[in-house]
DNA sequence: CTGAAAGCGCTTACAG
DNA sequence: CTGAAAGCGCTTACAG
């Protein structure tokens, strides 16, 4: 019952009309009529026939007899923020002119004991091994580590984009392509302190991935090599266990964080004149609560953050552009070179950008 | 050359080592054991033998003889703005169960004559069509009208979800699931008359989506009915014409037209006490460079919009909740009604919703 | 230059 | 209850 889904046609079907072999048409179609030797003009009247008919090759039929399917998936964190469209564009433009076909996937509700809405941990990764796609680039979370073993346990290449996880035990064999981020970490630091701000504190919730460590020592290296002073009173971190990253839970940590840090702001004596924070997602978040709270930015006090998502666009945040596009890129090439063989895994590279756009709130 | 991809298991390999027929064994592994009446020990050992050898079904194989492939594509206009998560996580809750697997592509690029980055819109279309995916669902963009035909040519069902295009010429066959949003639109343009504001205007950029037209009439008609004047002067529309609306040509015509709003605003002795946006994307556009002036809001301008999307919880806009989840779940399941017969094309759906959230732009 | 044949891995009507 | 066989649509070594 395939409602009114036309008669499929079929190799099979042009060879008839054109009273001529499987085997012509299909080289013909393949683009490898030339090579094989195939007359010209054979080659035209099939093309014709085939178009005629409104031939479409099924992909299916043919990856089962060649044993690829050009297929890589690509895991996102969410589609929030913009960063998932940045990246996979830089993936399709690489990926598109080889013939490979980027498949994006969102890993909300991908963690291990979430049970809320959306596909669970193992149908996702079942239909990524099912479907026999070639590799899977990936924007680790922590929750789904089991998930990228069973990608590495089946053979399928596995590229880490943009960060690492804190803890990578079990996934040595991933490769990674990621943002070298601490000198540009130190580049929007050293902007707070030429901007004249003394007590510049730092503020992160960590889920496990590894940005939080180089930016964290990004913040106090800069302020030591400026003779700054860290005060820990303006150092806001907060590290959610394990057992409490799942969506929902996490929310309400990181908001009450929020909410504790901003009355500091308020209220304290001691408090920063300018922070800088991990990325831009938290620090949209920061900001907001801030605004709420109508204390003046960056008169009160200043900030500035990672990434140059759309949001830190839209609020006005300074902040260093994290290479997205160019990670994507290379991610995609890597991950072409580890299906052909050209690399072995793990192949782990390093994007360099020390961009900074100053913005409003700093 | 598969790099170091295993050895695949096929349920041959499992029918030699349990000496036991293919037959059989396909009958457990695809859960028709106790159907066909093979018995509970033989059933348990294969599925044993299956787990231990790791066998892994694949799907090309099962698609290519079921001749289904339970794959549905959904294109987004872009993956920014969250729109797209909120909306496929509705999609992903209803397909799920039904073992079907949504794979999200993003249009961007896919517009006729964009030559930009990433995949062209032939090669989506066609890797859509080849993977014989069995329905789309589609945030419609103009530019792509002769895609969304090739898909009802190919008896491939496409459902809209969101809004429609304004043209609407050759694609009749479309199924659609859109928000009935004027009632919402007309709550939106209420609260801003009930908060007291006299010289309420309206800011549209339209790139061929119908939403322009329903929210349009809304804001005049709730003008009308609180005995407010709509006056021409606060009413800022740009309608871009069809071959403009590429990326590039159409940002700088939307930027242009921001920039005169917002000087018309800060200058004018007849300019708006409070404007009616589009949407949140188009509001956050013009609120960005609304601050970027130093205008106060909402004390000299007030902003309203739709959507809810998080652009507008983070800028702090008031806004009417567009139910995305909602959307996707419906469209979703539309789909699967419509693959299996058991809708006809074409079958349009209203989803109501007039929730509103006041935030500080009010 | 062209065709007949095998086979990718799976499911299922059919015969026992 | 179980097995041998056909066939989904494609590509390609092989033989002419």
């Amino acid at each position: 019952v395939v409602g009114k889904r036309k008669k499929t046609i079929t190799v099979n079907d042009i060879a008839k009309k054109a009273k001529i072999s499987k085997t012509t048409v299909s080289y013909v179609l393949s683009g490898k009529a030339r090579k094989i030797g195939i007359a010209d003009k054979t080659a035209k009247r099939i093309k014709e026939i085939a178009a005629e008919m409104g031939y479409i090759p099924n992909s299916w039929a043919g990856s089962l007899r060649n044993q690829k399917t050009g297929i890589i998936s690509v895991l996102f964190d969410s589609f929030v923020m913009g960063l998932a469209e940045r990246i996979f564009c830089g993936i399709e433009t690489v990926l598109a002119p080889k013939g490979y076909t980027p498949i994006a996937l969102s890993q909300r509700g991908m963690q291990d004991g979430k049970s809320g809405a959306g596909l669970s941990v193992s149908a996702k990764t079942n239909s990524i091994l099912q479907r026999r796609d070639e590799a899977v680039l990936c924007q680790p979370i922590a929750g789904a580590k089991n998930e990228y073993k069973c990608f590495l346990n089946s053979g399928v290449p596995v590229i880490f984009m943009g960060s690492l996880l804190e803890d990578m035990t079990g996934l040595e064999e991933c490769s990674y392509v990621i943002w070298d981020c601490k000198p540009a970490a130190k580049v929007v630091v050293k902007h707070l302190v030429d901007s004249g701000y003394k007590r510049i504190g730092y503020f992160s919730t960590s889920f496990g991935i590894d940005s939080d460590v180089s930016r964290f020592e990004a913040y106090v290296e800069t302020l030591q090599e400026s003779g700054l002073e860290v005060f820990d009173e303006c150092v806001y971190r907060l590290d959610i266990p394990d057992e409490k990253r799942y969506d929902d839970i996490r929310g309400e940590l990181v908001s009450s964080f929020i909410l504790e840090t901003v009355a500091h702001i308020k209220e304290s004596s001691n408090a920063p004149d300018a922070i800088f924070v991990l990325n831009d997602a938290q620090c949209s978040g920061l900001l907001e609560a801030i605004h709420d709270e109508g204390i003046a930015v960056p008169e009160k006090i200043a900030l500035a953050s990672m990434g140059n998502l759309d949001v830190a666009r839209v609020m006005g945040i300074t902040t260093a552009c994290e290479p997205l596009n160019e990670i994507g890129e290379v991610a995609a090439q890597l991950a072409v070179d580890l299906i052909n063989g050209k690399e072995k895994s793990p192949v782990q590279k390093l994007i360099t950008s020390n961009e900074m756009v100053v913005r409003r709130s700093s």
